[in-house]
RNA sequence: UCCGGGCUGGGGUAGUGGUAUCCUUCAGCCUUGUGGGGGCUGAGACGUGGGUUCGAUUCCCGCGCCCGGACCCA
């Protein structure tokens, strides 16, 4: 016996069933929006991370040295691979470019409730617009792949922010302010206290009364976003406070907007993003974990050595993904489900085969013993892969001519000629001879 | 990397310094032709290494894995 590796983990058929179930939900409603499914590596230059983040990623990697000498690193996200992809194909693509993906990647974290070291994400990605519209289409992607899970506005909200709306305020401020700690700070407003959540921001640069001046504007509500335009007073503040407008609005003509609010605090860790942001959250559970998240990031394809190219993205995640669904009761029960057994006993074979290939071929799911079992054991089977109904094929049934089709929900069965099963019958069932 | 809790057949459990209970599951049979009822038979476990001990599944330590949390979060 073998264990297997701390953080990785066995889906065995009824949990692969349901995880197949969400992930096709997904990505046919990327596919709907005209996404592109791309593949790529599970194997990438560790310098390419290290390049997008500091020496310190190397941690978190599942980083070695090839045999051939070179530096590779299990890929721990899509983003760095399809800007890498956009960039050496940047004049034959056409855009926007709009893909998805779904994959396992690979981060050598310390597993806790939703997370672990190997984890599937479909990525949904548009490069080549900065149209709020672009924005507000992959929020509508990812509402729709909730919706179309089952959930509700009563289970989820989109926390929307947006970078410069952050990084613009703290700009206004009359102080040196280190951006990428006071939003790391920000980022994490709601899981500290008040007083340790202005240490933070002293820290970054802040006074402690702008501190608290800057808490309070995070609060504004929606309808007063000309505040911060006021209090700014840059540029860069209103045109951020207006693409944030826009990118709602057009989100309210895809239908999503209901599940949108306004979150200042939702800053995202990712130094990347530049524009909108936003964080899925369970807003049925008590501790609101963070589901999944996206934004805007339109300074990386520029960064990996391409054209200037406007770029926004989201990656639902399938472990905190399928913890909202349990959490809201809609994931889906994990057990086996089968169409057809067609039982054999005796010499029928051809007859039973016959049989099992024409209900296939009319797209069903069905077995048929592959292992010489008696009668009581093969519809012991049966019951066991909640087979919906038995076809028996025995020998007595054909001296009469006939198979026997048995529903396995209520234990009716009825005799059919055997030249007559399935006939032109698409499904047939117990219902259809009775 | 750190902190807390855990680890007994496939799953769930009882229990003990002298190797283990029950339920379920699985396989076969009763029943070459009826599962979701019954009976019988069989299979199957103390995570791992070390220490203490005459003897360790039990006590101690390390490690591994699991669950939860911190850090980090791309």
């Amino acid at each position: 016996m073998y264990e297997g590796i701390k953080g990785f983990r066995d889906f065995y058929p009824g949990e692969m069933q349901a995880r197949r179930w969400a992930m096709d939900t997904v990505e046919g409603t990327a596919r709907r929006y005209g996404f592109r499914e791309v593949g790529t590596p599970a194997l990438e230059p560790t310098e390419m991370y290290v390049d997008k983040s500091g020496e310190e990623i190397v941690d978190e990697l599942y980083a070695f040295t090839d045999r051939g000498g070179r530096e590779v690193a299990l890929t721990p996200e899509l983003t760095p691979t399809v800007a890498r992809m956009v960039v050496a194909r940047q004049q034959a693509l056409s855009k926007p470019i709009k893909w998805y993906s779904t994959r396992p990647f690979w981060r050598y974290e310390e597993p806790q409730q939703g997370r672990f070291r190997e984890f599937y994400q479909t990525n949904v990605d548009i490069f080549g617009s900065a149209d709020p519209a672009a924005d507000a289409e992959v929020l509508a992607v990812a509402a729709e792949s909730l919706t179309g899970l089952g959930l509700t506005g009563e289970d989820f909200e989109f926390r929307v922010s947006h970078r410069d709306i952050l990084g613009g305020l703290l700009a206004a401020f009359d102080a040196e302010v280190d951006t990428a700690a006071a939003i790391r700070a920000v980022d994490k407003r709601e899981k500290i206290g008040a007083a340790e959540y202005h240490d933070l921001l002293a820290e970054a640069g802040l006074t402690y009364d702008q501190a608290a001046e800057f808490d309070d504007l995070l609060d504004t509500p929606e309808d007063d976003l000309d505040e911060l335009v006021a209090f700014a007073g840059t540029e860069r503040v209103e045109a951020a406070v207006s693409n944030l407008a826009s990118v709602l609005d057009a989100a309210a003509d895809f239908g999503a907007r209901e599940y949108c609010t306004l979150s200042l605090d939702t800053a995202r860790g990712l130094d990347y993003y530049t524009g909108v942001v936003f964080e899925c959250f369970d807003s049925t559970g008590e501790v609101s974990r963070s589901v999944f998240g996206g934004g805007r990031y339109d300074d990386l394809i520029e960064g990996f050595g391409g054209q200037p190219t406007p770029a926004v993205g989201v990656a639902p995640g399938y472990a905190t993904l399928s913890l909202l669904c349990q959490r809201a009761g809609v994931w889906p029960e994990e057990t086996l489900s089968t169409d057809y057994y067609v039982l054999r006993v005796g010499d029928t074979r051809p007859v039973a085969a016959r049989i099992a290939r024409q209900l296939r071929d009319r797209g069903h799911v069905v077995e048929t013993d592959v292992a010489g079992r008696s009668f009581g054991a093969q519809l012991d089977y049966a019951d066991s892969i909640n087979a919906e109904t038995v076809v028996i094929v025995g020998e007595r049934d054909l001296e009469d001519d006939a198979v026997t089709v048995k529903d396995m929900g209520s234990g009716d069965q009825v005799q059919v000629p055997v030249d007559d099963f399935p006939g032109d019958r698409e499904r047939p069932t117990y219902g259809d001879f009775a």
